[in-house]
RNA sequence: GAUAAUGCCGCGUAC
């Protein structure tokens, strides 16, 4: 009904679903699609759409639009688009769902033109109704793409005029946007004008403002911030304390990190995945590798399943101090063990035999990469060109240089 | 009764 541990439960589940007479309804075979999606397994949500079609059961705008959104997430707009056609075929008219679905897709496939240009076919025709939902999208969608100043503007001509006013979730993204683009001070202004406005922050704005702060040691800030929150009832949860951590460990500070640790779980919030990982990253800066295995064992003793981010953090760790060996080790335990290796484990890999010299299993790593399906990124490319620089393999450099020229990649 | 917007951790070069 709403989550599932794994994807074979949903497949059975829909196994059982198909035997069972009188048939279950459109919204139950959505539910399940939903289910699955909201694991994140985007393919295999196409996959069961796809089964329903072709066993002809019955299928809605609401499924459509899941679909869709399946297939913005796995940067295939252009299939989404296609899925209009499936729509109408079914006899439905795309909704604001389907509109809000396919903007997004177009800022994830940084297609910004299109996005807009759409996000203004709705406003100016009456496609639709424009809610605040397609406007936080379209504004979150300008952020995430570098146009801060252009999702400003919009919340600007919010307030002036229109049906549709600035929301929390709206301000929450910018004052995020702001922070990242290192402007926490503009971050703190636009939370004065939402209060100011009638909206009061939540904790989503605060741990925005928080991180900012802490990326620039302004430390009584935070403490400032921190008083403000309690007075006004807001109160941190896990993220907020793994921002703190996270600024004390970048600091080298573990000391307080584990200090704030401690007051987390006192305050009753339990560390997850990403606090045991900022915690390893802390030590592993500070070289201190046996203090970020024991949070790693530390994790594991509490259940809590670490991520290929945890190992890739040990792996960082192992090739910065000068222990390759260590790390290789790590890498094929992680192999064995079925634990799939990302583009960024790779790059980690990949850099850390290239800077002690072992250019040729640093080579045979990136077709490793490539047979696991793993699509090289501008850091690998980086990576690359630089480790074989450094190795005395300019011309090999160029000539790598030249194909990527030759494709069109950019290394910005 | 089912679908769409905001927060935390890992990799490069140069500065």
């Amino acid at each position: 009904k709403s989550g599932f541990g794994q994807l074979k439960d949903a497949y059975n589940l829909f196994d059982k679903m198909l035997r069972c007479r009188p048939l279950f309804s459109v919204v139950n075979f959505t539910q399940l699609l939903s289910g699955v999606v909201r694991m994140k397994e985007y393919g295999s949500g196409v996959i069961l759409y796809r089964k329903m079609c072709m066993l002809g059961l019955p299928i809605n705008v609401y499924g459509v639009n899941i679909v869709m959104n399946c297939f913005c997430y796995l940067n295939r707009v252009d299939m989404g688009f296609a899925m209009l056609g499936c729509l109408f075929k079914l006899g439905y008219k795309p909704d604001e769902v389907t509109f809000t679905t396919l903007i997004n897709g177009l800022f994830k496939g940084n297609r910004i033109k299109d996005a807009m240009e759409l996000f203004l076919k709705l406003v100016i025709g009456k496609v639709c109704e424009v809610n605040e939902i397609i406007y936080g999208t379209v504004i979150d969608g300008l952020c995430k793409s570098g146009n801060t100043s252009k999702a400003l503007e919009l919340l600007r001509l919010m307030e002036k005029k229109g049906s549709v006013k600035p929301n929390i979730v709206m301000y929450n993204t910018i004052i995020d946007s702001l922070c990242k683009d290192r402007k926490v001070s503009d971050g703190l202004q636009l939370l004065s004008e939402m209060v100011v406005n009638g909206i009061p922050p939540d904790i989503l704005t605060y741990n925005s403002l928080v991180r900012g702060l802490c990326s620039f040691g302004r430390w009584e800030e935070v403490k400032q911030l921190m008083m403000d929150m309690r007075n006004a009832s807001v109160y941190p949860v896990v993220v907020t304390f793994n921002i703190l951590i996270d600024g004390f460990a970048k600091e080298g500070r573990m000391k307080e990190a584990e200090d704030m640790l401690q007051i987390m779980v006192e305050k009753g919030e339990s560390p997850n995945t990403v606090t045991y990982n900022t915690l390893m990253d802390g030590y592993c800066l500070r070289g201190e590798m046996e203090e970020a295995t024991r949070v790693l064992r530390t994790m594991l003793a509490s259940g809590c399943e670490p991520s290929i981010q945890s190992y890739s953090i040990l792996l960082n760790g192992y090739c910065k101090n000068r222990k390759v060996d260590d790390a290789i080790d790590l890498f094929k335990r992680l192999s064995s063990e079925g634990l799939a290796s990302d583009v960024v484990t790779f790059n980690i890999m990949i850099q850390g035999l290239f800077e002690v010299g072992r250019c040729a299993d640093a080579m045979k790593l990136i077709s490793e990469m490539h047979a696991q399906g793993e699509s090289p990124s501008i850091t690998t490319r980086c990576i690359v060109l630089n480790g074989l620089c450094k190795n005395g393999f300019v011309s090999e450099a160029q000539l790598l240089l030249c194909e990527m020229e030759n494709k069109g990649i950019s290394l910005h």
